[in-house]
DNA sequence: GTAACGATTGAACACTTGTTCACATGAGGA
DNA sequence: TCCTCATGTGAACAAGTGTTCAATCGTTAC
């Protein structure tokens, strides 16, 4: 048993070492969690299920989603921040779209995961 | 263009209706939802990542995130009780380890994705 | 010009959430 | 038994978040 300069008690030290040899890089997990923290919102994952469908505008989002257009607008505001949708406007219409095959992968993990829960 | 009770305009009602098609079951998007929520925060992301590396008791996870174990034990609590973690007790220690590989895979793509973020 | 409409934005609000603190529990050792 | 220590837990607090409401911006049609 070891104590460091905080008085928290290490139990095995080789194995936090160990752990923290291949820790990553603190920013790198940052991001990490800020990109689970996009999807872990009911409202964008639903958006994102429906644009990975097909390419759609706020009103028809809204429509489908049977919300406000403000609401979906926030929240598309965020996903674009992130790079993970992109649009085009054409007139007063702005059309949105999944720019980023991770995020539809994660997606689809995520869904097998909680089938696979569902069905244990 | 048609509106419906709620007053909202649908520029595209094909498109609309092919995405209301593919929506899968709102109960399974709450849990994807929440799966993702459960992923969005840094100390768990730390304490996933740990995992993934080796099994840990609540103390050394503590030690080498630098956090009180009350909080580690905390987070802990949640993760365990949505089956992403388990552990076996030993004495007075308790070993947590990773207890799902869908959340390994969801964290590695999260990581690739952050990493061509920063190249790119 | 101006009226209508899709989209965006900022403030406000209720609601959620992560950590801290204090305390309880439970297993081992003296 | 009594003490120590690893862990768990509940209350409380600060910080963050999603939606609503009202207003504004751009574009199109009359």
């Amino acid at each position: 048993m070891t104590q460091d300069c905080c008085q928290i008690t290490i139990v095995n030290e080789e194995r936090v070492a160990l752990a923290r040899r291949q820790m990553p890089d603190g920013r790198v997990l940052v991001e990490v969690a800020e990109v689970f923290k996009l999807l872990g919102d009911l409202t964008r994952v639903r958006i994102l299920q429906a644009l990975a469908v097909t390419e759609l505008c706020v009103c028809d989002l809204a429509a489908l989603l049977e919300m406000t257009s403000s609401a979906i607008s926030h929240q598309l505001r965020l996903l674009r921040a992130s790079g993970i949708v992109s649009f085009r406007k054409e007139g007063k219409v702005v059309y949105y779209r999944l720019d980023d095959s991770h995020v539809q992968t994660l997606v689809d993990v995520s869904l097998r995961h909680v089938a696979e829960c569902q069905t244990a």
